[in-house]
RNA sequence: GGAGAAAUACCCAAGUCUGGUUGAAGGGAUCGGUCUUGAAAACCGAGAGGUCGGCGACGGCGCGGGGGUUCGAAUCCCUCUUUCUCCGCCA
């Protein structure tokens, strides 16, 4: 969400943002805020002066009563009581467009940065730099559920089943690898000074609404039947939700968590439910980093977050390569983006297995997140996320990266100590 | 789940029974000063308080959230949320 400033003073450069993004359709709703927002504001004037008014007679009255005088008091309320109308219809005008304006603001997406790539979709998206080789072994890599398969380490048969589509049993020591994974994506950044939180995995409606569109919702969402709460679709949801509407000491910025819970989705939509394996299911588990930090400091949290995440999988013997997100693949709260992709040997191509967001103000505006200044002002902190890791995905890329010839998968040194001291796992069948 | 109590500004807290000179007493903290080698303590003083509109003067709204009664609500009514105490149940 964009300061209504911009548009009341620059439209122009609104316009022109919208137009990068290839919204075109959007574009109207610029003018169309900009003139509302004289219509409320001349309405609010009026309702204002009149109420202002009121409580002025009502004053008098006050006097009058105590004073005796009860029949002149009675003859200003029948003057007071001819003003309801008109403040109930002019108030009523002003919040009609001021919830009117506020959800064509929520549509017109942020302003991006001068240097986002121009592009209309992902295909546009700009491959800026490669860590590790990308290595192409001299034999075949199976499809990473025949891995699993081979250490008995999934069973997506049983969790049809039980739950149904898009659930899987993890079994021994791919379960184990799955665990070991996030307790190390977890200890490497609370050794980058972050703070791991553990967050509730159910948030009520109302905290929904504040961190995620109507449509977002509906196709995301699992709701809790008859209680007024929703299973969360990333920890980032409870992290933000958890300072909507606090005003933060300037001392304690930057906040910096990482955060691990697991996340559900219905997957409505676009993609569904992959059949084979575990790339896109109903619930996996996610450990996130979260920075909040004062508007000057955010483009040097941008860089720092995408760096660890390539320092991450570099640790893991992943190769992986920087993705610049172009405009018209830029979500619409989003300043800049860039994914981190891992080298899948099997395809031949690299996956999505990091976003990385600065968001400026744009998030904070909308939940009413605040830091107050050395001089009292207060101002909105930026806000940025990423993923850390996001194993069962995550364990596509580890598990073909580190596929043997003759079945087995080596265990990165880092995640050795998590898994009991095995270097290698062995196939057992 | 049952019974009771409570929610006031950065923090503590008065006011709520008896609606109107309380848009919020009084503290603490904050800031300035006196004193002191410096600090603390003590004393003196000050402004401010959140949010929206307005160039401004100023005005609207704000006493947990939402609604209602009234000319007028922190104060009365309804509702939701949260906290505390006791009982019950339970990882």
């Amino acid at each position: 969400m964009i300061d209504i400033k911009l548009i009341r003073e620059n439209r122009d450069l609104v316009k022109e943002n919208i137009k990068k993004k290839f919204q075109d359709k959007k574009l109207p709703l610029v003018d169309e805020v900009y003139e509302m927002d004289v219509d409320y504001r001349e309405a609010k004037a009026k309702a204002d002066n009149l109420k202002a008014e009121k409580n002025r007679l009502s004053d008098q009255i006050g006097a009058l009563m105590r004073e005796g005088k009860k029949d002149e008091a009675m003859k200003i309320k029948e003057d007071v009581a001819k003003m309801a109308d008109e403040i109930n219809s002019l108030t009523t005008k002003e919040e009609e467009l001021s919830k009117a304006i506020k959800e064509k603001m929520m549509v017109i997406p942020n302003i991006i940065a001068d240097d986002v790539p121009i592009g209309e979709d992902d295909t546009h998206n700009v491959e800026e730099q490669r860590f590790g080789e990308p290595v192409v072994p001299d034999y075949e890599i199976p499809y990473h559920s025949d891995i699993m398969a081979r250490f008995n380490g999934l069973d997506k048969d049983a969790a049809a089943r039980v739950s149904g589509n898009g659930f899987y049993y993890l079994v021994g020591d791919v379960a184990r690898l799955h665990s070991a994974v996030l307790a190390y994506a977890r200890d490497f950044m609370i050794d980058k000074g972050f703070t791991y939180c553990i967050p509730p995995y159910m948030i009520r409606s109302a905290a929904v609404d504040g961190v995620m569109s109507f449509e977002e919702k509906s196709n995301m969402m699992y709701k809790i039947e008859g209680e007024d709460l929703y299973l969360i679709g990333t920890s980032e949801h409870s992290m933000i939700a958890k300072f909507k509407d606090q005003i933060i000491k300037e001392n304690e910025l930057p906040i910096t968590m990482t955060s691990y819970s697991p996340c559900f989705r219905k997957e409505v939509g676009a993609h569904g439910i992959e059949e084979r394996g575990v790339y896109r299911i109903h619930q996996f588990e996610k450990q996130e980093m979260v920075v909040l930090c004062k508007p000057e400091d955010s483009e040097a949290w941008y860089d720092k977050m995408w760096n660890y995440s390539v320092e991450l999988f570099r640790t893991l013997d992943i190769p992986v390569r920087k993705l610049v997100c172009c405009s018209g693949d830029l979500a619409d709260l989003k300043y800049r983006s860039c994914d981190i992709e891992a080298w899948s040997p099997r395809q031949q191509k690299y996956f999505e297995v990091c976003s990385c967001s600065n968001l400026t103000d744009a998030q904070a505006r909308r939940l009413a997140i605040r830091y107050k200044k050395e001089n009292g002002d207060k101002e909105f902190v930026h806000t940025l996320n990423n993923t850390v890791i996001a194993p069962p995905r995550m364990l596509i890329a580890l598990l073909e990266n580190n596929y043997q010839k003759d079945g087995s998968v080596k265990i990165p040194k880092v995640l050795q100590p998590y898994m009991g001291g095995k270097e290698i796992l062995t196939p057992l069948k």
